[in-house]
DNA sequence: GCACACTATATCCTTATTGCATATAGCTGG
DNA sequence: CCAGCTATATGCAATAAGGATATAGTGTGC
């Protein structure tokens, strides 16, 4: 991650998606419509993520693992221009597991602003 | 991590402290004062991590690490009840680290506040 | 016809993070 | 003396994530 002052974090994984973000924000996403693998990946702006930021690697890994896991499911689908698409739809078990991270981040928020309130406080 | 249902969550790491929260918590604490391992674990209650989230190998793996990485340094010290402690102390490059942080946790507040933003307004 | 770019999915390898279990050792109270 | 507490450390396994690479169809320009 590049920092305002324009340096480079030095730890690995000082990213803001941290903590299967990816995983939510692709079950966000799903809840709203049908997608497929690259459409995802194009649509996760939305939600705030760089380009850079992005890994079309995980992305696909995420969505089988997803899916072993029962929150979404895919069909193939013959389109008339470019490859065909594994299209992914989101489950109910998917639906509530959304709802489940919605409740996770809610503390994750609380967390956050409880540091950065001890930090201007105490220092 | 237990949720408000009462369920446990299906996935490993769907927790608060994701993202290295651990090691910019242990940050925070040394900036006020010069701590041991076991007394960080005990303090770090005040950030909101609760007894079962807590896990002391983790704990005293984290204080090696950032001791390589230059941002704590170390003295054993012998103490008259019980067993030597080694206590911690936050180096210049700890500090800038922990400012680091500040901004990475800025920018995860305002990613989660849009996820959630996004799950009301569009579903 | 062919190189090239783009869409689309998938897997391999490696590293980082984390949890659980276990080891060690000093000190204290009954 | 042993159970329990303080205190630190390491081994093992699972999970998470990034980078690189493979494969394949389709459209565009030359």
């Amino acid at each position: 991650m590049i920092m305002k002052n324009g340096k480079e974090c030095f730890c690995h994984g000082k990213t803001n998606k941290t903590g299967k973000f990816l995983e939510a924000s692709l079950l966000l996403l799903l809840k709203k419509e049908c997608v497929h693998g690259y459409g995802l990946m194009e649509q996760l702006e939305k939600l705030g993520l760089t380009e850079e930021e992005m890994n079309v690697s995980t992305l696909y890994r995420t969505l089988r693992k997803m899916e072993n896991h029962g929150f979404v499911s895919s069909d193939w689908k013959e389109s008339e221009e470019g490859p065909k698409k594994r299209v992914y739809k989101i489950t109910d078990e998917g639906l509530a597991e959304l709802e489940d991270w919605i409740q996770v981040f809610e503390e994750r928020k609380k967390r956050i602003e409880k540091f950065i309130s001890v930090y201007e406080t105490e220092c």
